[in-house]
DNA sequence: CCCAGATCGACAGCTTGGCTGTCGATGACA
DNA sequence: TGTCATCGACAGCCAAGCTGTCGATCTGGG
């Protein structure tokens, strides 16, 4: 079981929880303390036009009921606000504070980090190629958000 | 969100997905249902020599505790049996039965048909180039699964 | 030889992040 | 205006981690 398709599997998840885990014990060390994935996914989301919880579990794929629950748990972090929407009294919309702005540009910078230390350890062009690789097997579709628990559970990380 | 490093990280995991989720329903419909990545990776933990609960729980940078009840699961499904250590009446010996060890014969070759097609995408080359890539930056402890460096960090379990 | 400490597996109970089903309030539209 | 869709909330469930604790069982130093 060396050079196995399975080992292409391992190696990719590798990866991912290599970055993960590093970056939220960065985000940690910065000041950023109880910050999981599913904060920053849900947060990129949410900016990108998910303001309130029924779009906001269509975007990730997940119930709008499990959605609410994740909203909870960025309003308790201060990252986001929740206001009535003025036009339609069923909603409550979703509002990005600063400082839910700010973590996330804290934990893009700490990957922009990451990946520099990675190029200095196979060279920017390997890293590049991996990139484009990967792009070309997923179709540009990086953006699906609908990871499972399993695998965001313990491993901590702002991907 | 584009051209940055939380780029990488989606791509990586995005392709792990990729193969778990096609690897799954594969899995089950060649008749191994209700199989989970999980059930995969503990199998070959025992298979490469951790044969009881606790063992099973430091390969895989797990407690115990939840190492238990993967058992549990296996032994649920047939791909696992339970038997007294004649040696160490503390101890309870974990055996893959014939039903496990054609499970992952099974996932194994479906694996190997999803890296082909993979292969067939982009080319044998690229599918190598992103391996060897993986292998530098992960130090080549990929197959093996207690590997405390990437995995540990915020892990306590009891080993 | 014996007891202290380490280890094993089990139990209870918690946490997170999913799920379903149901509900009342509200909006949209024929 | 009445019907149907949608919104967010509540209750309750599941899966897979976690911790703490326990009794039983090795193991090794004195």
């Amino acid at each position: 079981m060396s050079r196995s398709g399975a080992d292409l599997a391992l190696l990719l998840l590798g990866g991912f929880r290599a970055l993960a885990d590093r970056a939220t014990a960065e985000l940690a060390a910065r000041g950023y303390e109880d910050v999981r994935p599913v904060h920053d996914f849900a947060l990129r989301a949410i900016l990108s036009g998910a303001d309130n919880a029924s779009e906001l579990g269509r975007r990730m794929s997940i119930a709008k009921q499990s959605a609410a629950k994740t909203i909870a748990g960025l309003e308790e972090r201060g990252f986001v606000r929740r206001e009535p929407d003025p036009t339609d009294r069923r909603r409550i919309r979703l509002h990005v504070t600063e400082h839910g702005l700010a973590m996330l540009r804290e934990g893009e910078a700490i990957f922009d980090e990451l990946r520099e230390q990675w190029e200095q350890q196979v060279g920017a062009d390997a890293i590049k190629g991996l990139e484009d690789t990967l792009r070309r097997l997923l179709g540009n579709n990086t953006g699906r958000l609908d990871t499972p628990g399993w695998l965001m559970q313990d491993l901590g990380g702002d991907a």
